[in-house]
DNA sequence: GGAAGATGAATGAACGTTCATTCATTGTCA
DNA sequence: TGACAATGAATGAACGTTCATTCATCTTCC
C-alpha cells in the first residue's frame, strides 16, 4: 500500500530492520517484542520502521519470508554437498551459526507457535516444508546410498521422517542451557544426524532380509 | 503468598481456570491472550483468577506442571500397555484429543517456545522431557522387542530419536489445516510411529549382519 | 454477624501506530 | 558556480487502545 517500492535501497534498510527483529524476537519472541525494541535493536527511530513495513504483522510476515529464502539457500548447499550423510549433516546443523546459538531455533519454535493461529503465517510455513521435503526427497531419489534403505520405506516415508526428527531437535536445541555453544550444539546434532543416517540407510554392506 | 492453600475446594476452581487458560492459550498464545479471556473462557471474574493465581505468569507455570502430569499418566498408560509398538503408538497419539484437535500441539509448541526465554518454564519443560525419556528408555529395555535393535544404538539414542519424532511430529501438527480431524490427525501419527517401529525393531524376524 | 467467595469498575503502564517537523541531499536556474 | 527550491528519509512526542492488576463492594453460607 504505502510501502515503498522494494529496490536495492529499500533493502537495505529492510534487512537491517529485520536483522534487528529476529535478534528481539529471538530474546523475547513476536509478541513481546515492542516496536520500540526493534527500532532500538536496529539503531534507528519508531516511525522509520512504519516507512518500510506496514505495521508488526508484516514485519512478521516478512520474517517468513525470510526464512523461506534461507532454507532454500541452505537446501541449495545440501544438493552440493557429496554424499547423501553430508547433505543431511547441513540439514541438521543449518541452526547452528556460530554466533548467537539459540537464535534460529527459537526463532523457527516462535514461527510455528505463530502459524498455529495465524493462517498467513502457516501458509508460509507449509510451504517453507513442502519445498524442502521436496528437495530431500529428491536428493534421495539421486543419491546412490538412498536406493538400499532398510525397511521397505518410500522416499517419501524417509524424508518425513527426517524433517519430524530435524524438527524435534530443533525444538530440543532451545531447551538447551544457554551456556552451551554453538559447537557443542552442533555436535550433538551430528551424532543424531549420524545415528538416523545409519538406521534409514545402513552404509556398511549390511542387507536386510528381502 | 497471597495465594489461599491448594486444598481440595480450591483444586477445582484452579482448574476451572487452568481449563479454560488452555482454550485460550492454544487459541491466541500466551501473550495473546488475556486475563479478560480467560475469565470470559471460565464464566467467571477476573478479579477471581488473582484469588487463585498470583499473576498471569503463575498461571503459565501452572499449565506447565498440569501438562508434567498428564505426560506422567499418558507414560503410566504407556507402560501398561501390552506391546512395545501400543506403548509407542500411545505416546505418539496422546496429543489427538478428540474433541479440540490441535489445542495441545499448540499449547505445547508455544510451550517450549516460552521455554526458550523463561528460564522456569524452561527448567519444568526439560524436567517433563527427561522423566518422560527415561521411562521410555525403561520400557524398552523391559520390552522383549527391544532387545533386538537394528543397528547398534543404545536405548538412550532410541530413545531420543523416538523423542525427537514425536515432538517433531506435534509440530507438524499445528501446520495441519484446521478441518484435518482428530482422527485423521491419530491416523497419520500411527503411520509415523509404526514406521519408525519397524525402523528401530524390525520385528517380522530380520537379523541384521553381525 | 462475619468470614470467605466473588464481582467488575478503576488504575496506570505499555503498546502499536500516526504525523508534524527537521534537515541532509539533490535538482534547477541564472 | 552559487542561491534557492524541492524532496523524502528520519525523528520521536503524542494518541488511542489494551492489558495486568487492584480493591471497594456485594453475595453466600454457616
Amino acid at each position: 500500500m504505502s510501502q515503498p517500492q522494494i529496490d536495492s535501497s529499500n533493502a537495505d534498510r529492510r534487512s537491517q530492520i529485520l536483522e534487528a527483529a529476529l535478534v528481539c524476537f529471538a530474546k523475547r519472541g513476536f509478541h513481546q517484542t515492542s516496536m520500540h525494541d526493534i527500532s532500538g535493536e536496529a539503531g534507528i527511530s519508531v516511525g522509520l520502521i512504519y516507512r518500510y513495513f506496514e505495521n508488526k504483522e508484516a514485519v512478521i510476515s516478512a520474517m517468513a519470508d525470510r526464512h523461506k529464502e534461507e532454507i532454500q539457500q541452505m537446501l541449495e548447499r545440501a544438493r552440493q554437498a557429496p554424499s547423501l550423510l553430508e547433505s543431511l549433516e547441513i540439514l541438521f546443523t543449518a541452526h547452528c551459526c556460530e554466533n548467537e546459538p539459540r537464535l534460529i531455533s527459537a526463532f523457527v519454535v516462535d514461527l510455528y507457535a505463530e502459524a498455529s493461529r495465524n493462517p498467513h503465517v502457516a501458509d508460509l510455513t507449509r510451504d517453507v516444508l513442502e519445498t524442502a521435503m521436496a528437495g530431500v526427497r529428491d536428493l534421495i531419489a539421486r543419491a546412490p546410498e538412498g536406493q538400499n534403505t532398510g525397511s521397505n520405506l518410500t522416499p517419501d516415508d524417509v524424508a518425513e521422517l527426517i524433517f519430524a526428527v530435524a524438527r524435534g531437535m530443533l525444538m530440543l536445541d532451545v531447551l538447551r542451557p544457554h551456556e552451551m555453544t554453538a559447537a557443542e550444539r552442533r555436535m550433538r546434532q551430528l551424532e543424531v544426524t549420524r545415528r538416523l543416517w545409519r538406521l534409514l540407510f545402513k552404509p556398511e554392506g549390511e542387507l536386510t532380509y528381502a
